[in-house]
Parts: C-alpha cells; structure tokens; sequence
DNA sequence: CACCACATGTAAATGGTTACATGATTCT
DNA sequence: AGAATCATGTAACCATTTACATGTGGTG
C-alpha cells in the first residue's frame, strides 16, 4: 500500500509493458532515456528490483542458462494496482519536477543579459535538434509525447525569449 | 573547479542574490518553492551549506546572538566563478530533467484510455489554477519564468489532448 | 583460444529524507 | 511564566552513483 517513488513505479510500468524482463533489459531501457534524469545504473536497478520483489510487487522466475544465475521478472496483481495508483496520481503527475533551464532562469539576473541571451540561443539549438531517441522508434505514442513535449519546450523559448528581462 | 550539483548551484545563486544569507533562511525559501523537487529540508541544505563553506565557495560570518551561534554566508570569487559556469552550463540548461506528468504518460497504455483521460482532466484542472507562489511576489522576472512555464505546459496539454493515444 | 562486448551483480562513498533535539524569540 | 513558533542543527536510515569484479557468449 506503500507510495512508489518515480523510479520503482517507472520500474514496474517496464516490466509490465513487457510481461517479463531481466533487470539488465530494465536498467538499460533507462539508460537509454532521453532524459538525464535516468541514469539506469545497475547499483540503483539491481537493489531496487529486488527490493519491489521483496515487497511483493514483482515475481522472479529462474532463467539460468550456464553456471550463472539470472533471473525474469513478471509484476503481480499487488504489483499491477501498485503501478495503477502511481500512474493515476493526479497530485503528483501535476508537480513541476525539476526543469534545469527553468532553474537556472530564476537567477538569470546574476549575470549578465549578454550571457543569459547566449543561454538561451545555445539552449533553442539544441531543442531544435532534439531528435527521437530510438528507444521511442517502436512506440509511436511514446514518440508523440516526446515530440509534442519538445514542441512545447520550444514554444515556452519563445516566450521567454520575447521578454527576457521583467 | 569541480562541477556544481543543481542544489549546489541553487544554494550558491541564493546566497549570492540575498549578498549573504543564513542557512536557515536558504533552506526555507526551497520549501517554498512551487517545485516538489526543492524539498529544503533542513538535513540536506546545512551539511550542504557547510561542504560548500569547506570547498571555499562560501564565506562564514559568525552572527551569533546569545548564547546559540549562528553564522551569516556570502559567496566568495570562486563560489562566483563555479555558480556562474553552472547557471550556463548549456549542456545541463538544454535537458530533460523530471517531468511527473511526461513519465506517467509514456505508460498510458498500460491503463485505460477512460483513465488516461481522467488523469489529463485533473492535470489541467490544477494547471489553470497554478497560482504565482508567494515567493516570487517580489520578483517580477522570476515571475515572468514561473508564469510562462505554466503557459507552456498548458499549450503541451492541450497537444496532447488532442491525440492521446498514437 | 584470446579477446571483447554483453550481462549480472556488489561495495564504498555520497547525498538526501525523516525524525528528533534543543536554543531563542514572540505571543498571550 | 508558559506555550507556540522560529531557528539551528544532528543522527539514523535510505537510495543512488561510482567503481569495481566476475561470468558468458560470440568473433578473429
């Protein structure tokens, strides 16, 4: 009944798109994300899978093949409602999370227009540029997020952009 | 000449708006920050206050009052030089970052689409009513930022409103 | 078979949250 | 004076990063 954090719900909604995993495949999809904020390391992905085991929210499967042990992962029913309450957590999915140019424009005056303008141009070229990472190539809903996400990124650019000072 | 954390960077652009500042006010206007990510809890942002003091980029005052110490800090040359590299730091400004909303949403597909519109509903109900937080009351730029910001997510909302499944 | 990339972890260090403790100030 | 609130921390716990260790399957 316990709150998930964003990384174990994410978790579970991998394994549950998937039916089953090994925790490599999960903590690599992470990796692969566009976000930095994803870092699919293993010495986070492998202690938390095992800790969503534990509590009941995943299932292991032995899937040896040689001398080492591995395991796939499928989610439970507690697991499924788990994912469903995190998914569905208007409170939370209506957060500002963290955003490092919004961050970093809140202090914009401490240096000087000239470089903030500088910012901001480096900043437009590369959401220009933000292509689709192939993670998404086979998810097209995935893919329209993503693309619909940077369009409103670029949108927010020009917002600021027009009035960069008060 | 080690890179800042956003915390770091944050901390340092706070101390340096205000020329000197306790800990105990850096860490309150966190918590009030409109973000859920600036927690400003007290067990993060003192020893933080103090390793930024130990690296040199903080400057110690006492200002005690009775028989408790307390100290006032300002940012010195190289606390300056490090916040002005991380508030440009391109690279860092131009990513993703965390995004509540973006994550749940790349598993719509694991609920119904009845629910996925639930969820957008109350997202944009609490998006309309995103009010100006009272820190930035007197802070007609960082305003602007915060204002806008909720103008580009309701844009993206409505993007994604339109075609929310593939 | 030697090597290299893929796969599966673990240990130490770092940093943050939660919960607590306690001093100082203001309010009634 | 006692209660509430503001201010300043610390300690234990928890999660994550970084760096390492080791197994395994294919390729020259």
């Amino acid at each position: 009944m316990n709150d998930l954090t964003d990384l174990e719900g994410a978790t579970l909604a991998e394994v549950a798109r998937r039916g089953t995993a090994t925790t490599y495949v999960i903590a690599n999809t992470f990796a692969e994300s566009p976000s930095e904020y994803w870092s699919g390391s293993a010495g986070a992905v492998y202690p938390l899978v095992r800790r969503l085991t534990e509590r009941g929210y995943l299932e292991a499967h032995a899937a040896s093949t040689g001398k080492r042990q591995r395991s796939d992962y499928s989610i439970t029913p507690a697991g499924r409602a788990a994912l469903t309450r995190w998914l569905l957590d208007a409170d939370r999915a209506a957060g500002m999370g963290f955003d490092p140019l919004r961050t970093r424009l809140l202090y914009l005056d401490l240096v000087s227009p000239t470089e903030v303008a500088t910012l901001l141009t480096e900043v437009a070229k590369r959401s220009e540029r933000a292509d689709a990472p192939p993670i998404f190539a086979d998810r097209p809903a995935a893919l329209c997020i993503h693309r619909s996400w940077w369009e409103a990124r670029r949108f927010w650019l020009q917002l600021i952009s027009k009035k960069p000072q008060k």
